[in-house]
DNA sequence: ATAGATATGTCAATATAACTGACCCAATAG
DNA sequence: CTATTGGGTCAGTTATATTGACATATCTAT
């Protein structure tokens, strides 16, 4: 074992501990924008993805999730019922589904995004470029790329 | 808006993405090890706050945890039935429970632990110290303080 | 053309972890 | 001594996930 104080084991246990705390903060503070429309945290999860990966197909969405289809397929039926998506037949294979935000769903994730976004930008708005990159690097680092 | 390229909104975007894999992944890790005991994500979390802050009471449990007591109560009856955590009397006050791992809790502890520290080191093993104290920092900032 | 594999959707039952609301008791604080 | 606090519990409900089985459409390979 590594005698560096940073590899030392209760500096991972304090990640660990941390990493839990900045994940349930970030994801609840748009909870009561998500109530007014019936939406819970699963669904603002699926619609995050949807955004950042505009045109993703259902298993796309599936392994980034990595829950079961029968989850994903309880939450994109409500947010198809509400109209927030809209699935297209995919163009080269159509047994696919691709996912798309319609403009309803868009506003609605910009709506949540205000929310999420302040914590966020409070956290790095006063830090140097290169903590910013390198924060960025260890987070790919422990979600393996 | 900022006009520096690590505070637009994409790059923010992409870390409420990575936080939500970071999360997972770090609790996902020793799931298989919980199974064993009959003990889930929620069991897990709550040892790892005590083992983290032994001896601290109900109420200081449940304001790290943001749950209800009745949500925490169902944990730590089971937690107490499986012989992995003790509850004494508070010291000054006697109506407060402090909350302590014994023995067979540590044990547990120290399983999870192995299993979650490796995706941790491996993410970190490679960084200098400078990173991994601007990573910390800028949790911290995300969770405030 | 047809057989098998793949992508998606769905029904039903169950598990896990949370919630709200209503009480209770013991012990501390005013 | 009364009000408040810390903790525990009963009961019912909700949100999100699971497993397993099966259906349909489409693609791929022979």
């Amino acid at each position: 074992m590594s005698d560096l104080l940073y590899l030392k084991d209760e500096q991972i246990k304090d990640l660990i501990e941390q990493i839990f705390y900045a994940y349930r903060e970030t994801y609840s503070d748009p909870k009561k924008i998500l109530k007014k429309y019936s939406f819970g945290t699963a669904h603002h999860r699926a619609i995050h993805l949807i955004e950042r990966h505009e045109g993703l197909t259902v298993s796309d969405l599936l392994g980034k999730l990595k829950i079961t289809k029968q989850s994903l397929n309880r939450v994109l039926r409500d947010l198809i019922k509400n109209k927030a998506i809209l699935l297209k037949k995919g163009e080269i294979d159509s047994r696919q589904r691709q996912i798309f935000l319609n403009e309803k769903g868009k506003k609605l994730f910009e709506e949540i995004f205000v929310e999420q976004k302040k914590r966020i930008y409070n956290a790095l708005k006063n830090s140097d470029s290169n903590s910013v990159i390198k924060f960025k690097n260890i987070l790919k680092k422990i979600i393996n790329e």
